[in-house]
RNA sequence: GCGCCCGUAGUUCAGCCCGGAUAGAACGUUGGCCUCCGGAGCCAAAGGUCACAGGUUCAAAUCCUGUCGGGCGCGCCA
């Protein structure tokens, strides 16, 4: 049980007494007390505004009520030195420093596990993210994505959760048909063909590569004339047409001239070469997953598109309109009703994910969490107004927006766009600032704040990174580490020696590591990974300046040198663990 | 036009969910600290109309309403 929890019961227990004794009743206390940690030392360790919430209803004045409340704290409490009544009638707790001196103990005892939480009470939750399509590889935008749901990931499985990582891989639909279509073409000049690249098609480099695989595996066997690859097709966008029914017309000429097996071919060329990239890509950037879930899957072999179309058909949630079948969204919440089933018999991708969303809900995950880019929240209300006519809660999916990462170059914006090719990936974003740096930048804001990232402050600056700040109290400590092993001492821990640590930076530092665990809770709570960043750069700043001002291996005090050391060990194990949990990494040497 | 997000120190941002005591931090600026375990560090100072206007409250950066400013979304696209 952590401090706080230990506290918070011995509030509930005496109001519960109160109540039992009639002076407050059921309807005006149910049970939520705040307790909150005092931000101003002469306020004690912890606050306790309850007394001026009740007073009113409860018709007494907050500091005759808060006298009532303390009376029923046990009065030996063996943690509480002091509690008093302040101001309008907050009630300030005073700690004894063993109570933080237990802190620890239970650090050490529970090193990597430390700060665990039975918050999640193993609920199963799923978590799918960056889920980008399979177009070319991924950029600065899904990289926060990934940070933030990686991140998000790892903060819920330390809170109780059993979590289940998933990329949603869209492998199916016209934008894949563009890309082969894209690779085709690449692949015909490097036959010495000449032609027009199409406005709408994918002009990135990384096309010419996987093109160059398919000239290499097949030669020239691919190829068709150009005459016959152009004729008679609409006009393209620079020349006064549409791209999108240009490119729709290459793609079906596309299709007719290579034939259904070497189109097929082209096709799982660019999809294959592209998704093991962003694979590898994540993994270097350190985010695995449990599974990635193919869109064809949802219809190869078995159908389950058309598996959740007719489960909302019979229930009386479809109706055709001018030869579409749509779904009356509008029923569950959402503005207007949806096209599940286009005129031209295709569905849309709003079924896919229906079918999809099935299919999580069939798995059964008790929570499903979706961390989607902050430009698709329209699309929110009609999934959960298809999660709500499939017969679920629609509170059991919670979609979490990232808003995108706007790049800088010193005063410079720079644009990014898949299709001009001219993007900053992700890779290079990696490259250049590193991992850690940029996995900790991304994390570090509120994910639905806007995030400026100037690559060249990033990078030449990076005293604004506070991460190497936070890296490099982990590194001191290591370094204390390894001169002691270099020595002819010995660290044991004792817990009887600890009540030498005493000075004020030494207390400050040990309130902070206490604070872990609520951090812990708080961040998962509210999905903030951005929490525990503040918070491990307090802990990094309070070692700083017990470092400064204390040595820890001193030759005089064995005693106190242990403490001390006890204290620093407690301080690495805590920092790696939060590190740990952003994906950054905790070295021994910088 | 409707919907969502944002507006806090020169700059980048916490705090807002769940109202509470003197609104915090970093960078930048200014001034100090290296016979000592890593100075990528420490100590200190200056810097605020919490966009604006009403309202609720004993108490508002926080809740409600409106206004202004910035971003995004409103397809038989994905």
């Amino acid at each position: 049980m952590t401090l706080k929890h230990h506290l918070h019961s011995l509030f509930t227990h005496a109001l519960v007494q109160l109540q039992e004794q009639g002076v407050i009743s059921k309807e005006i206390f149910q049970g939520d007390i705040q307790l909150e940690r005092a931000r101003d030392s002469r306020h004690g360790d912890f606050a306790c505004n309850i007394a001026m919430l009740l007073a009113k209803t409860v018709g007494k004045r907050p500091r005759e009520l808060a006298e009532q409340i303390i009376n029923h704290i046990p009065a030996q409490n063996e943690w509480i030195t002091k509690i008093e009544i302040a101001g309008p009638g907050f009630i300030n707790l005073f700690l004894a420093p063993h109570a933080y001196f237990q802190v620890i103990d239970n650090i050490l005892t529970d090193k990597e596990n430390y700060g665990h939480s039975q918050m999640g009470a193993e609920k199963s939750v799923m978590v799918e993210f960056v889920s980008a399509n399979p177009t070319g590889p991924l950029h600065v935008g899904h990289g926060r994505g990934a940070a933030y749901g990686d991140a998000l990931a790892n903060l819920l499985t330390v809170a109780g959760y059993r979590v289940h990582r998933e990329y949603y891989v869209n492998d199916a639909g016209r934008q894949m048909d563009i890309l082969a279509t894209s690779v085709w073409l690449r692949y015909l000049e490097l036959c010495g063909e000449t032609i027009t690249f199409p406005a709408n098609g994918y002009q990135g480099d990384y096309i010419w590569d996987i093109a160059a695989n398919l000239h290499r595996e097949h030669a020239q066997a691919l190829q068709h004339p150009v005459s016959e690859v152009f004729q008679n097709l609409p006009l393209d966008a620079p020349q006064g047409g549409d791209k999108e029914e240009y490119i729709d017309a290459l793609i079906e000429r596309c299709k007719h001239l290579l034939g259904e097996v070497a189109y097929r071919h082209v096709f799982h060329e660019g999809l294959g070469v592209i998704l093991a990239d962003i694979r590898r890509d994540l993994e270097q950037f350190g985010v695995v997953y449990d599974h990635w879930f193919s869109e064809t899957s949802l219809t190869v072999p078995e159908n389950f598109v058309q598996k959740s179309i007719k489960q909302l058909q019979a229930q009386g949630h479809l109706y055709e309109q001018e030869g579409a079948l749509w779904f009356r969204s509008t029923t569950f919440g959402d503005e207007k009703d949806r096209v599940l089933v286009r005129e031209n018999g295709q569905a849309t991708y709003f079924a896919s994910d229906i079918a999809y969303h099935l299919n999580k809900l069939e798995r059964g995950f008790n929570l499903l969490i979706n961390i989607w880019g902050a430009d698709h929240h329209g699309y929110i209300p009609r999934v959960k107004a298809a999660i709500g006519a499939l017969g679920a809660d629609p509170n059991c999916l919670t979609v979490l927006l990232v808003q995108f990462a706007t790049l800088y170059r010193g005063q410079e914006r720079l644009q990014m766009s898949t299709r001009s090719g001219e993007f900053v990936t992700l890779r290079e974003l990696r490259e250049d600032v590193g991992r850690d740096a940029a996995r900790f930048f991304y994390v570090q804001r509120k994910s639905e704040q806007h995030l400026n990232f100037d690559l060249e402050l990033a990078k030449s600056q990076s005293l604004d990174n506070p991460v190497y700040y936070i890296q490099y109290a982990h590194a001191r400590t290591s370094s204390v580490l390894r001169r002691l092993a270099d020595s002819q001492w010995i660290w044991t821990h004792s817990a009887a020696t600890l009540h030498r640590l005493e000075t004020p930076q030494e207390q400050a530092l040990i309130v902070s590591l206490s604070r872990y665990p609520e951090v812990i809770e708080s961040a998962a709570v509210a999905y903030e990974p951005h929490q525990l960043t503040y918070y491990l750069r307090d802990v990094a700043q309070h070692f700083h300046t017990c470092y400064d001002v204390h040595k820890v291996l001193i030759e005089e005090d064995e005693a106190l040198r242990n403490a001390r050391l006890s204290l620093l060990v407690a301080t690495q194990q805590v920092l790696r663990n939060g590190l740990t949990l952003i994906g950054v990494s905790a070295p021994e040497m910088m």
